[in-house]
DNA sequence: ATTATGACTTATT
DNA sequence: GAATAAGCCATAA
């Protein structure tokens, strides 16, 4: 993928969102910092419209406090959980209190 | 150039 | 725990 229509930033995004593994999940903090960025809210302004899904596997991008975050520019409702049954075919696995557990965090 | 808007985060109350 | 405010920075208008 080249993303060659798109910003230098937008294709670091996107670049570091196709490092996260298969059954691990990053948070926007930990993909900002891995692009040298300070702002976890521009990367999910990013993502928010992806052009590129699942392609681009944003769906292993969740929060700093280990739950979901987003997905298809929802913030709740039908695409988070689709979020979260996407991740689960992945073998991510989600903690009684529904966050997701440690060890599938991936860090750069 | 300026303003507004977030799939965010941290600190505060 | 919930609600608020402030900081962040790329985009779109």
């Amino acid at each position: 993928m080249m993303f060659d229509d798109e910003s230098p930033f937008r294709k670091k995004v996107y670049r570091a969102c196709q490092c996260i593994p298969e059954g691990r999940v990053t948070t926007y903090k930990h993909l900002a910092q891995a692009i040298d960025c300070n702002s976890s809210q521009a990367v999910g302004q990013a993502l928010r419209n992806n052009p590129y899904a699942p392609e681009v596997p944003c769906h292993r991008v969740i929060k700093t406090n280990r739950r979901l975050g987003g997905f298809y520019g929802q913030v709740e409702g039908e695409a988070v959980l689709k979020k979260k049954n996407l991740l689960q075919q992945e073998g991510v696995i989600f903690d009684n209190d529904d966050r997701i557990n440690k060890a599938c965090i991936f860090t750069f």
